[in-house]
DNA sequence: CCCGGTAAACTTTTT
DNA sequence: GTTTACCGGG
């Protein structure tokens, strides 16, 4: 049934056709086939809007999307809509809820925890130990994604595709053992938030109609993305006819290293056989010269349906094209240019500058700071991934989740109170025989007598602070942390390291403290609504103040766009991935990588890559990624100037001591209290060398007070004078 | 048990 | 160049 699109209807009135269309759509499944910049979230959010008004219920719609920016962009333009009801969520986030209430059905708590990818790992390799695996041969990691792999499929270790050789017979061994365990403590990991749920839906069909009759619309953004799993989820809870409607673009399906499927696009309209398929082609954003690079690019793909995107806008300007010697002078030459455009009156917040992976940003940053830009960086390591948050929310976790015994190994020592491996084994084999888990252990000292005196003194110390932590999370997130930070005083522990990192944890638990606060006055739901929120949390998405450049990973920027775009790293190898580059269908996804990265850009776009890269630690020659002959050349125009002022710049550079290649004696001359200089940091003082010959390293000291450390072969460190005594 | 020193391996991409 | 895991002495 669909409504015929009303020119007069202040929602539709600057939509073209087949964008009205999409929106004025009413009930059954819709499919929309949304090219990069045809307006795909206009068409979303109107269409959310138009539902609102037509007197649909916010609640009654859920709206699921990929990854957490997405979800908070929409959320975002959903509330100013005035659908403060209206569930957004990523998938994960979404079962993560649902399985709170749900999660009893399969015997889990509702304060269950939920393990990230490290906690997985570490969990997986005490069980290879138990198995009598050696973890030096079986990396845990390999193991967890295999799981994973097997999990978003859809599939157990039984049903094939495993093939043969060391890490498919762990995983066919540790398979069962693994989800006991999490089992028994009361965690999943993350393919266990939608497969558990699936599960559910699939076993409970009264569940199932609870949720069907509580959600009427759903709408899933970034549909090429979809994972098995959760194609079948989104079947159980919007099954055929179905108000459902699923909008992506084949183009841009980037995911498939975590089991997305572009096959779900086809089976949509098997599966929901009455479907109206609406395709956006007009394409609003770029500049007519960008997309045709683009599509220049996307046209190599063999498997993909033809598709074109017209543009009305002008041509623009030709990308500009740079070919570095080496990853250094790539670097300033993207800050040469984004200094230009800051000069030429650019908000810094309107460039980005893209890379293949997180490794390539180090550079790049660097250049950045130099030259005095601004420029924040998306993604990468995480804030709740780094150590001593990790183990803050540890001393949390076992507080709602006595289960949860990897949490509780994790702290047991921490910081270090004399149980160290042999105390941490005795106490475990006590759990299994009593039956207990570790958080219980630890709390029942009559259970101790075999430990020596130091350790028990340890525990008794640790199951002190976890009670008071206990009674103060009855009345706040950040009281319960509170106890744990000063009662077992923790800061003094994690900046008590000596190295540079000192200070950075003292503010990042400062963080956590402040973030902490912030959940109380805005949620007050308590510890484990706490728990959940961060588990599911990736890029940090606290923006510094200002404007400034965006940083970030080409998987990062789907769904975003800017005005200016640098992409970097653009090298055989590099970007096409190394390790993709011999399949086919890797390849392949790693053109349509490119092409989401090019679509980005509004108005212009610089594509660079090096001669030399410095990766894993030795140069490497490196030869332009294909995705630059594939581009026309008439789209292309040589990034000429700057490029001849850096290369007299690094011309000085190699006369004025570039030394790469250290002279061997005066290494060994080094010793702690030399005087050097490091072209970057200036002068400093050699506090201690450790090791020797060419692996030999240096931390320096230097005039800012920051401790540094260097491998010599590389750091070009240039000896002073010795201040020998 | 803890810390320091040493060697090896490592780089996709995200929930 | 960075990080992590292991080993040996205090």
């Amino acid at each position: 049934m669909t409504h015929a699109a009303d020119p007069d209807d202040p929602l539709l009135a600057d939509l073209n056709r087949n964008q009205a269309a999409a929106v004025a759509f009413g009930a059954g499944p819709l499919m929309v086939l949304a090219g990069a910049g045809s307006g795909k979230t206009r068409v979303v959010t109107r269409r959310i809007a138009r539902l609102l008004r037509d007197g649909v219920r916010g609640s009654q719609i859920l709206a699921m999307t990929f990854t957490n920016k997405a979800a908070a962009e929409m959320a975002h333009r959903v509330q100013e809509l005035g659908g403060d009801f209206v569930r957004v969520a990523t998938f994960h986030s979404a079962c993560a809820r649902f399985l709170r209430s749900e999660g009893h059905l399969l015997g889990y708590p509702a304060d269950y925890s939920i393990y990230d990818v490290q906690d997985r790992d570490t969990l997986l390799k005490e069980l290879l130990e138990d198995a009598g695996f050696s973890s030096a041969q079986i990396k845990p990691s390999q193991v967890g994604q295999m799981i994973s792999r097997l999990k978003n499929a859809a599939l157990r270790p039984d049903e094939g595709l495993l093939g043969s050789g060391d890490v498919p017979r762990a995983v066919t061994r540790l398979w069962t053992p693994y989800h006991e365990r999490l089992q028994k403590q009361g965690a999943m990991d993350f393919d266990d938030l939608l497969g558990n749920f699936l599960r559910i839906l699939r076993e409970f069909p009264e569940v199932a109609e609870r949720y069907q009759a509580r959600f009427r619309w759903v709408l899933v953004d970034e549909f090429q993305d979809t994972n098995r799993v959760q194609y079948d989820l989104l079947k159980l809870l919007c099954p055929a006819p179905g108000n459902v409607c699923v909008v992506g673009d084949p183009d841009q399906s980037i995911y498939s290293f975590r089991g997305a499927e572009i096959r779900n696009i086809l089976d949509f309209e098997r599966d929901y056989p009455t479907t109206t398929t609406i395709a956006l082609e007009q394409n609003y954003r770029s500049t007519a010269t960008i997309l045709r690079a683009a599509e220049a690019v996307i046209a190599n793909n063999r498997q993909r349906k033809a598709k074109h995107l017209r543009t009305d806008n002008p041509a623009g300007e030709p990308l500009l094209q740079l070919r570095a010697g080496d990853a250094a002078e790539e670097a300033t030459s993207i800050a040469d240019r984004i200094a230009g455009l800051r000069d030429g009156g650019v908000p810094l917040d309107q460039v980005a500058v893209f890379y293949r992976a997180h490794w390539l940003s180090r550079g790049l940053e660097q250049a950045l700071k130099d030259a005095g830009l601004p420029y924040t960086i998306v993604g990468g390591l995480t804030f709740f991934e780094r150590r001593e948050i990790k183990d803050l929310l540890a001393f949390l976790r076992v507080l709602v989740n006595p289960l949860d015994d990897l949490s509780m190994g994790r702290i047991l020592n921490v910081p270090p109170r004399g149980l160290g491996k042999v105390a941490a084994d005795k106490l475990r084999t006590l759990g299994f025989e009593q039956g207990m888990a570790l958080r219980e252990v630890v709390a029942a000292p009559e259970l101790h007598g075999s430990l020596g005196p130091k350790a028990r003194k340890g525990l008794q110390q640790l199951a002190d602070v976890l009670a008071r932590a206990r009674d103060a999370a009855n009345s706040s997130v950040h009281a319960a942390l509170r106890v744990v930070i000063e009662g077992t005083d923790y800061l003094k522990h994690a900046t008590s390291f000596g190295d540079p990192e000192d200070s950075a944890r003292a503010e990042n638990i400062a963080e956590l403290v402040s973030d902490a606060v912030q959940y109380d006055t805005e949620h007050g739901d308590g510890l484990a609504g706490y728990l959940q929120h961060v588990a599911l949390l990736t890029s940090a998405d606290s923006q510094g103040e200002g404007p400034a450049v965006q940083m970030m990973t080409v998987h990062a920027a789907k769904g975003l766009e800017f005005d200016h775009v640098c992409l970097a790293g653009l090298e055989e190898g590099v970007f096409p991935s190394l390790r993709t580059a011999e399949d086919p269908n890797g390849l392949e996804e790693e053109r349509r990588l490119c092409y989401v990265a090019l679509t980005r850009a509004r108005r212009t776009l610089m594509v660079s890559s090096a001669r030399d890269r410095m990766v894993a630690g030795r140069y490497e020659s490196m030869r332009p990624s294909r995705f630059l002959k594939e581009i026309p050349a008439a789209c292309l125009q040589p990034f000429t100037q700057t490029w001849r002022r850096y290369q007299s710049d690094h011309e000085t550079e190699q006369v004025s001591g570039w030394s790469v290649t250290p002279d061997p004696e005066a290494l060994a001359e080094l010793r702690a209290g030399a005087k050097v200089r490091h072209d970057l940091y200036g002068e400093g003082v050699v506090r201690r060398i450790a090791g020797r010959g060419i692996q030999a390293r240096a931390v320096v000291r230097f005039s800012d007070g920051v401790e540094r450390e260097f491998v010599l072969e590389y750091a070009g460190l240039k000896l002073l004078e010795d201040l020998q005594w």
